[in-house]
Formats: structure tokens, C-alpha cells, sequence
DNA sequence: GTCTATAGTTTGATAGAC
DNA sequence: GTCTATCAAACTATAGAC
């Protein structure tokens, strides 16, 4: 609380004045950056294409959101570590649900015979694992620096699923 | 310290007899359970059998050691998320370079026409992230209790990877 | 709506007896 | 090697003046 009041200019004592209490602080702040980074996603997905052209589309955009942000990204992942039932409920029905209905529709899209929700979180995972183990990656073998580029990983991603999904 | 000082049995200031500082025993405790799990994973891969024949058994292996000890995967993610340069680098080149040495040649087997880094961590990124959203996933349209069982996570990866790398 | 001052906890770590 | 006692710092939150 004393850093961000700092951040944000005045005592700590003042933020009381706007937010009950600390956890009611962070929970507005989370909801405010994720609703907006959700909506970027979501669009991307409703373009139009064939499946594998909006597959690409998905994969490019949601790298460039990885990777342009890197706090956003932490903060995602330590929701999903730390967050309570109630928060990642609010999170999921307020927020993930438009982006992540419409990743599962281009998962049925690309693979009518594959669980679309588990598709899905499959496709998330390879773009997001990638970011996640990026301070780690540089300390084991074969690790370069060119596999921290957004184009090397959009295409790396892209075409492992293309070729898992038929690439039609 | 408090509360690990009442769960080993001695109290606080005690631990301090036997660890200069709260790091060092964080430090010592994470490197024992680290390697311990590595070994697992390390032999389940220089099995013999096909390379796609070795992806089932790692797959299947990973699977296991993630989704019956919670905890464990929680502190590796933790690691990542947290973990300074200096802790990262000793985490890698003291555990995880074996196993990841592992994935990795199993990976140039499968596919090698593909980066052997890359390919293995997404290898092992599309396990993770499954049980990473675990917790959140419930809340998402399509989400069954079925998707956490461990054989339908390891059978939704290992066909995914099969088709990717062409399942010879 | 912001401030100063401070209450009430909790934390990591130390001193020194036994 | 474990204990009691305690320090110094940091934290969330409140009280009350302006």
C-alpha cells in the first residue's frame, strides 16, 4: 500500500478514503487490466478466415500480448497460483468467458472430433509456457536468444498445431 | 518460520541453529525436493521403444508426478514466477538439466526438422498447463470434472503430440 | 479528499540461559 | 541443540484534524 501510494502521489491513509480495504483495492485493479487485455483477444478471434487462418491470427496476437506485457502476464499466472475459488470465479465468468468461448469455437472449428474445452487450454498453454520459463530457458541446453523472439514463437506454435490439426 | 517451526517440532529461533537465514533453508529444502522428482522423470524417459513409444511414457510419467502432488507443482510454478536470476540458474543447472536434456533428445527423434529447445518446452508446457488452470477451469463453459482425471489429460496430450510429429 | 499520528499485528532474526 | 525473551522493521488499517 505505501508503494502504490507513492506511485500514485499521495499517503497511504488516503487510498482508505477509495477502497475499503487492500484486497478490495487489488481485486478493481485486477478486473480493470484483465477486461481490458480480454477484449483485445477476443477480437482477434472473431475475424474472419478459414479456421487456419483465425488459428494463426489467435496465436500472433496472443504471443504479442505475452510478450509486449510482461506484468500482465505475471499477474495472470499468480491468479491462477495464489488466487482464492471466489476470485478466479469472478475472473472466469467476467472476463475469460467471452475470450476463452471463443478460442473453443475455433477449436471445434479446427478439430470437431477433440474436446473443445480441453483444445482449448492446450492452445493457451503452448503460447503462454513459452513466456513463463523464459527467466529459466537461458541456463538450459539449447537455449537461445532467438527463442525469446515473437516471431520464432508465433511460428513454432503455429505450426506444431497446424500439423496436429490437419492444417486444413 | 513461525509456522514451520511448529510443524517440525522445535521453535523458531531454533531452526536458526541449524540454517544461517530463511533463504538458505528455503534454498536447501527446494533443491532436495527438486531432485528427488527429477530422477522420476529422467528414468522414465531412457526407457527403450520407439521415440513415439517413449512420448507415451513420458507423457503418462509427467502427468502422474503433476497431478498426485499439487504441492510440488505449485512450487515449481512459483519458481518460475518468483525466482531471482541467481536461484533460477542453480535450479537449472543442478535439477533440471538432466531431465530437460532428456525431453529434449526425445525430441529431436520425434521431429528432426524442429528446434529440439522449443519442442520440448512445449512438450512439456501443453502437461502443465492443464493442471496450471486447473483451479479456474471449472468456471469455463465446457469445463468437466473428467478433465481433470490424469488419464484423459495424458491421452488428450500424447494424441495431440502424436498427430503434431507425424506418430511414427 | 488528503493529511499526520499511531494502534495493533506479524515478521525475520539475535542474545543469552540451560 | 533447544529454549525464553525480545528487538527492529514492516505491514494493514483507523482516528481525527484540516
Amino acid at each position: 500500500m505505501r508503494d502504490l501510494s507513492k506511485a500514485v502521489g499521495i499517503r497511504a491513509a488516503s487510498l482508505y478514503h477509495h477502497f475499503p480495504d487492500k484486497q478490495s483495492l487489488y481485486l478493481d485493479a485486477m478486473e480493470y487490466v484483465f477486461a481490458d487485455k480480454a477484449e483485445g483477444i477476443t477480437m482477434a478471434l472473431n475475424g474472419n478466415g478459414t479456421p487456419f487462418e483465425r488459428l494463426e491470427q489467435f496465436v500472433t496476437r496472443f504471443v504479442e500480448l505475452m510478450g509486449n506485457d510482461p506484468n500482465f502476464r505475471a499477474l495472470l499466472q499468480r491468479e491462477l497460483l495464489d488466487g482464492d475459488e471466489a476470485r478466479l470465479k469472478l475472473l472466469a465468468e467476467r472476463v475469460f468467458i467471452g475470450p476463452f468461448q471463443a478460442i473453443a469455437a475455433l477449436a471445434e472449428d479446427l478439430a470437431p472430433d477433440c474436446d473443445p474445452h480441453m483444445l482449448a487450454i492446450s492452445m493457451a498453454g503452448l503460447v503462454l509456457f513459452h513466456f513463463e520459463t523464459a527467466p529459466i530457458r537461458r541456463f538450459l541446453p539449447g537455449g537461445q536468444p532467438k527463442h525469446n523472439d515473437l516471431k520464432v514463437v508465433a511460428q513454432h506454435v503455429t505450426r506444431l498445431l497446424g500439423k496436429a490439426l490437419g492444417e486444413n
